[in-house]
Order: structure tokens, then C-alpha cells, then sequence
DNA sequence: GTTTACATGTAATCCGTTACATGATTGA
DNA sequence: TCAATCATGTAACGGATTACATGTAAAC
């Protein structure tokens, strides 16, 4: 039932929740404290993304009421939620996730661990590679075109611009060297035992 | 009268009407025909937010009636707008800023030539470079507590953010310098602006 | 002479932000 | 005991996206 597609905040709920269930407090805490942050947002948004994603099946959500005083609602992924997610893991990286600059790009490779084959996950660093690259092409065709009279600090602003895009599309070649490195992929979720 | 802050496309058409008067579709094609599309949308979002500037008084239409046969609101800045302009220019980048990615440091940089002093812009630059170096701190901090179980992808994530993060505070150095070299008289001496 | 692109918007829907509400736990 | 903090939310508001509406000029 993939009606309309998630908003990044809940694909990247999704994701969270796929780890281990959690409640909504739960994923505030990630948000909170670690670089996630950046997708995150307010209780206002969380706590009504999970019911959305609840109220489509992709969720289920479970009342504890043992552990603790108030009652809280765990979530967790349903058959339907792993494949949204599965599929939106997939999804190759268009110009248009760069000009917007969501972070749906990083974030689809952070949460890809364990759930994508590693020859997937190559061809979607891949995509990614290919839309920087044509894009770069793109601005730089802008900074070449540009007349003098636009002024320094937008030829500046551009110039920062291609140089991040310059960096991510180095920061992806290093990953995938990284990726194919890596003993077999993991083709399911394996356990990962520390040492 | 600045009554609540203005959204990041409210700011981004205040400073594009403050180049030359514009109208809706006028900034429109700035949007859709040069890199600050990433600020842009649709003509749904430009409209209203135009419409929006010119009740809170920092835009004036004029109905131009007389060039086209359909008629044109062709907006300008008003001494409001001006000075609410100025007043975001001059704003520090903040965390949150970076945090959110919104682009707002970028856009104000752009949007600060000609209308902020060249000391001023260096001060800007030089609360942009103290904050990414803060941040930087902050997430390399992760990156070392960050637990080996929590696997490669979320690694290499991060990594990436941080990249991005020292990318642009190299272009900050070499704006900031770029910008120090600007306008100087012939017969003045070179002064340290260093921090 | 009709299609295509230009130019200027409006409407419905929906998501996110901000602020508030409330109950439990802990520290002074 | 009083305040602060943890934990879990709700409500109001407003902006953005998507899709639609409409009227002119250019192209074929």
C-alpha cells in the first residue's frame, strides 16, 4: 500500500525503527544526540510521523504498560514497513536529491547496512557517483557562464558549492573502495559480533 | 515591525528583489534557471511569500499595466525591507545552521555583497569559520565514541559530514582571504584582519 | 490556426514548528 | 518539599508541495 511516498523524516523513522523497535521517546534521544540531528526535528514531528506510519501499516506499535508508569507505545517494523524501506533503500540518487540537499542520499547509505547486498549497495554508491558528476558538470557550467558583473561573492557561494559536491564525489569513491574491501556482504542482516 | 523571523525563501527574495525590482515570475526563472534553485520551489511557495512581504511592508508592488497586456505585480524593496535584510546579513552562523543544512550561511554571503561593508562580511565569515570548527569538534567527538559495533555504513556517514565540514572551512579561509585582497587603495599598506 | 511555451497566479492538502500539557522520578 | 529533568505526548498555526486554472505570445 505504498500510496504517496514517506517524507525523509519517516523513511528515516523506518529506519530507526528497524534497528530495534523503539518508542517515540526513543528516536527523540537519537535525534538528540547523536549527528541524526540533522533529520530530526521536535516530539511535534516525530510523535504524529510514527502514528502516520502506523495508521499505513508500516508500523505496529505495541503498549507497554508493565514497564513503566505511563504507558509507552513501542514501535516496530511490520512485513510492510521493511519492504517501504527496502525499496526506498534502493531508490538511486537523483539530480534532484542534490539540488534540494535533503541528506536523503547519506542517509539511505547509512541505514542500508545489513538490509542491501553489498553488490546493491556498490550500485547505488554508484548512482550516486554518476548524479554528482553530471551535476558538477552542471554547475560548473553555470560558474563558466556567469558574467563578471555578477559580482564576487556569488562566484564565491559557487565556488563552494562544486568543491563540497567535488568532495562527496571523492568521499564516495573511497567508500566503495571501503564497501568492496569488506568480507562477503552481507547478503541478510548477520549478527555482528564485537571483538 | 520585524514581528517573528522570516523563512529562508523569504530572506532568498528579499535579497534577489533587492538586486532589481522583480516580479513573481521573474524570480521564478532566478530559481529555476541558476543554482539558487536550492532555495527556490514552486510558484505556490514564491507567490504567497511575496505576497506575504508586501503586507508585513518590506516589499511594495507596483501594478505594471502598461508593458504587458496581463498585469504584472513587479515588486521592490521598501526602507523595511531594507533593513530587515541588513539585519539577517548581519546575523552570526549559528549551530543550528549548520545542523539543519538549511544554506542559510551561503545565501547570506551571496546576498551580503555591496550591501554590507567589507569588515562586516569579514567578521560573518570569521563566526562562520568559529562555528564550523566548533561543530567539527563536536562531531569528531562522535566519530571517536561512536561504538565499533554501530557498523561501517554509519562510519562512513559521518566521515562524510565531516569532510564536508573541513571543505568548507577551507573555502572559508580562502574567501576570507580572497575578499581581504579586494578594494584595497593602491597606496595603503596591508593591515592584519587575523584571528 | 492550432499547439506550445510563457506568464501569473489560486486551492487543497499536509507536514513541521512552536508552544503547551501532564505525570513520574530524582536531587537539593 | 520544591525544582529540575525525564518521558510522552497534544494543539494551533503557518508555510510548502502538488495540482490545477487561465490568459497571452510565439512557433509551426
Amino acid at each position: 500500500m505504498p500510496e504517496g511516498a514517506l517524507t525523509t523524516l519517516e523513511y528515516a523513522l523506518l529506519g530507526l525503527v528497524a534497528m530495534r523497535p523503539m518508542s517515540g521517546y526513543d528516536v527523540h534521544r537519537v535525534f538528540a544526540t547523536t549527528p541524526m540531528a540533522h533529520f530530526s526535528s521536535s516530539p511535534g514531528a516525530i510523535y504524529p510521523a510514527l502514528r502516520r506510519l502506523a495508521r499505513r501499516g508500516l508500523l505496529k506499535a505495541a503498549l507497554d504498560r508493565a514497564t513503566e508508569a505511563r504507558p509507552r507505545r513501542v514501535y516496530a517494523l511490520t512485513r510492510g514497513g521493511e519492504e517501504a524501506l527496502h525499496a526506498w533503500l534502493r531508490q538511486p540518487v537523483t539530480r534532484e536529491d542534490l539540488v534540494r540537499g535533503s541528506g536523503a542520499p547519506i542517509l539511505r547509505f547509512a541505514l542500508a547496512e545489513g538490509r542491501v547486498s553489498k553488490e546493491e549497495v556498490l550500485a547505488y554508491l554508484m548512482t550516486y557517483r554518476r548524479t554528482l558528476e553530471s551535476y558538477l558538470e552542471e554547475l560548473q557550467g553555470h560558474a563558466r557562464e556567469m558574467p563578471a558583473a555578477a559580482g564576487l561573492h556569488p562566484r564565491l557561494a559557487l565556488e563552494r558549492g562544486i568543491r563540497g559536491y567535488q568532495g562527496d564525489l571523492e568521499w564516495v569513491r573511497s567508500a566503495a573502495a571501503k564497501i568492496r574491501r569488506t568480507g562477503r556482504g552481507p547478503r541478510k542482516r548477520r549478527g555482528r559480533v564485537e571483538g
